[in-house]
DNA sequence: CGCTACATGTAAGGTGTTACATGATTCC
DNA sequence: GGAATCATGTAACACCTTACATGTAGCG
């Protein structure tokens, strides 16, 4: 069962703008970055196949051996079915979520840390969103694709926003876990909370 | 770079309680299903492997071939050790997000197909939550693990809910989208919104 | 001239799924 | 007795990353 959702990637890519494979990686990295990944080990072979099927041609750039590549007009007709096909998304993993489900063999503090990292590579990220927006907004008038842009993005927002709200709530359920432990006598009047 | 997931997630549910290789499966999936996914490919020789190092012992139930697999003392002190390494996520791939990013080529009508799609799955995700919630606070008093679950769940319904209200946003900026160009002239006065 | 970024590619190896094969048990 | 479920396993294959190899171009 190909999924050939690599090929899909690439030939969304350079529907943008014709591109070299380098370009192409850091464009992936960088702008679909919060939902998509490729590698050059991926993406170079993908390219020549790509090419092959005529579905992308290669211009050489003057001289060196740098050559930009451009979607076709099949390329355009083969990434629209792409699109067309069926979700089919990696079964999920979440390293976070598995060790805070055996969270009691790992303790308490271990926990937390684990989260408050979480939260503030969130709202790294959040920020990093923030620039992206501006970005898209100052191309709008110019950018047909814009309004699909700001969706993915807007997404990302939602999202992150939810996992802030959630690390938040989940310190202070970890807090009192903590104290009750330190405590085990909860009826006992004298112990003050530190 | 190993990454002994599958061994965490196996020890993690074998230190749970005791199980056939089946029913790990059937556990992983219906009560890790949110945040994790193992395949028996992966689960039965994962098992094999484990039982050699002497972190699970195998208990031959009465006549069968069916052997239950139980955590030894060893094998939670790995289990420890292998929560406590560092997070590494496989690298993300959104198959929807992906598509809604060249939403362009799909054509508006398509891209809000999708999004309805999701939103449904996610609604009725979020009332398997409910579900779930509650089995685990029936249990609560006698269960040491429920808080740690219950971090888990609170995080799968948070980003559930910011999906269904992306949802929400996203179809309405699409709704515009499409009016907008099935109207060319904005600023003509006879056509009615259909 | 050396460092950094740009650029292209390959090979090895790990990870994980799918499909298949096989058989016992249970329930109707 | 037949169907569904429980149960165990393997082999083929798809997918993807990492590390390596190689070379150019621009800049201080």
């Amino acid at each position: 069962m190909r999924r050939n959702q690599t090929e899909a990637a690439v030939l969304g890519a350079l529907s943008v703008q014709p591109m070299t494979g380098y370009a192409l990686r850091e464009a992936i990295r960088d702008v679909l970055g919060h939902f998509w990944s490729e590698s050059f080990g991926q993406i170079y072979p993908t390219l020549r196949a790509l090419v092959q099927q005529g579905l992308v041609t290669q211009i050489p750039s003057s001289s060196n051996g740098r050559t930009s590549f451009t979607l076709t007009e099949p390329g355009l007709v083969r990434l629209r079915e792409l699109l067309a096909e069926s979700i089919q998304d990696p079964p999920p993993r979440n390293g976070l979520m598995l060790r805070l489900y055996f969270g009691r063999h790992l303790g308490p503090d271990a926990c937390r840390a684990l989260i408050a990292q979480t939260k503030a590579q969130a709202e790294g990220q959040l920020a990093g969103y923030q620039a992206i927006r501006d970005d898209i907004l100052t191309m709008a008038d110019s950018n047909q694709d814009s309004p699909y842009w700001l969706l993915t993005l807007s997404a990302g927002e939602h999202t992150t926003r939810a996992l802030i709200a959630w690390a938040d709530e989940a310190l202070t359920c970890l807090a009192d876990l903590t104290s009750t432990e330190s405590a085990p006598t909860p009826t006992s009047l004298e112990t003050p909370p530190n």
